[in-house]
DNA sequence: GTTGAGCGTT
């Protein structure tokens, strides 16, 4: 993501990584490349960025290739104004696996894979110390949005809550079932638009001249798309929507049958 | 559009 091109960790096995914190959240690597490649040879930097907004998190990894550039870069660079603010650079403590690190050189990845295998399992712990981390030390807009969100909704619709039940349920499974959700609506947006038809009417097909009735009645522009697809889009595909090609079932059935009669007394 | 303790990805 951060890299310079490069496609996860390229190679770790003899590379320093430096952490860069109190960097602006609008920094990125290619901000910082130039800054730590004048010490020493970068080997790569990786910027850490929220799962749901893709922002910065705030803080970088820098990997160098010597120890001693890397101890260089934290004495020169350690406290250097960035973009206006001040950063903290300090050789990283914790591995990508979560593992100590002797000085920011991390310990051979593939020995502690082989011999701790059911001692711990730090990888299936992702979404647990996401989760954790968040609640812990997550100040900024996330946690603190919602946590101002539910106050709010809390302190102004508190009287008002027991108008809906389903916000209130919806609340509850917010912290992770919000993400579920939103990964699911993002990777299956075709999904959307077959159930909710399907969770009002269990047969949708039985009137399927009903679906087109309602979906220019339910939109209340008829030249926006409900699911937010652009017009110019369908008339760009070349072809104006024609009332059959908006009914897939109703376009083989006429192509199906075309006249039984006509194979038979043309022929 | 905002924020500010901390340790990481294909």
């Amino acid at each position: 993501m951060s890299h310079f091109g490069r496609s996860g960790p390229p190679d770790i096995s003899d590379t320093y990584s430096l952490l860069v914190l109190n960097i602006t959240f609008r920094t990125t690597a290619d901000d910082l490349f130039p800054l730590f490649d004048k010490y020493g040879k970068v080997v790569d930097i990786f910027i850490p960025k929220d799962r749901r907004t893709g922002e910065s998190r705030g803080f970088a990894f820098v990997r160098y290739k010597y120890a001693d550039e890397a101890q260089k870069a934290v004495d020169r660079l350690d406290g250097r104004m960035v973009d206006g603010r001040e950063i903290t650079v300090q050789f990283a403590k914790y591995g990508p696996n979560a593992e100590r690190i002797h000085k920011g050189r991390i310990i051979e990845t593939a020995q502690r894979s082989r011999h701790r295998s059911r001692s711990r399992s730090p990888r299936k712990r992702y979404r647990d110390d996401r989760d954790r981390d968040y609640r812990k030390r997550s100040r900024s807009r996330s946690y603190d949005r919602y946590e101002r969100d539910k106050h709010r909704g809390r302190d102004k619709d508190y009287h008002h809550r027991s108008r809906s039940r389903s916000t209130s349920l919806d609340y509850k499974g917010r912290g992770r079932a919000r993400y579920d959700d939103e990964h699911h609506s993002r990777s299956r947006s075709r999904s959307v638009d077959s159930r909710s038809p399907a969770r009002r009417s269990p047969s949708p097909r039985k009137s399927p001249s009903l679906q087109r009735s309602t979906s220019p009645q339910r939109s209340t522009s008829p030249r926006k798309s409900p699911r937010g697809e652009s017009p110019a889009n369908r008339s760009r595909d070349g072809r104006s929507p024609s009332p059959r090609s908006v009914s897939p079932r109703g376009r083989p059935e006429v192509s199906r049958s075309p006249s039984p009669r006509n194979s038979n007394g043309d022929e």
